[in-house]
DNA sequence: GCCAACGTTGGC
DNA sequence: GCCAACGTTGGC
């Protein structure tokens, strides 16, 4: 059964644009130090499952485009590197604390659905980035606010 | 830049 | 196990 996900990601640090130049639009969803977003990846995501692409922390935050998840679950490499910005002391590759997938580039909308405007919209008023101090980077979305999402963003 | 909300840490 | 202190997130 498809699953579909919400994912953020600072645009300064990591925009859409950066994972369609990807090599095969797929890179490692790397740098979550968090264990309920790292709970999602290692335990409920599976390949094919749908991704809205949310910028965040930018001029104006909201849903860009799709991707899709790309791999099964494995260790996030960068916690072992001691000069990587996501370096863990706490975490090894015999017991590695923090899983990842890989995430492939799907499609840039021709516009942003904005956080403003999703705030307008009735039917995505339970999605969990539009609730009151939430900041969890990765969040289950249900289909039909996928789909709306979807079509809200390819009508540009 | 401000600040509310949240997660983590560590002393006790 | 409690909780204060601290660091981070992210909209505005």
């Amino acid at each position: 059964m498809k699953k579909y996900w919400l994912m953020k990601s600072e645009p300064n640090a990591f925009s859409i644009d950066d994972l369609s130049r990807c090599k095969d639009g797929t890179e490692p969803w790397d740098g979550i130090r968090n264990y309920q977003a790292r709970n999602f990846m290692r335990d409920e995501m599976s390949v094919g499952d749908g991704v809205l692409f949310y910028h965040s922390n930018c001029p104006e935050p909201g849903v860009v485009g799709l991707a899709e998840v790309a791999s099964d679950p494995y260790p996030d490499k960068t916690a072992f590197d001691p000069k990587s910005k996501y370096h863990d002391p706490k975490s090894n590759p015999e017991q590695p604390r923090w899983i990842l997938v890989d995430v492939r580039f799907v499609e840039k909308f021709p516009r942003t659905v904005t956080l403003a405007e999703m705030r307008t919209v009735k039917i995505l008023e339970e999605m969990k980035i539009l609730q009151k101090g939430n900041r969890l980077s990765i969040t289950p979305v249900r289909k039909k606010e996928y789909d709306r999402l979807v079509k809200l963003g390819r009508n540009g």
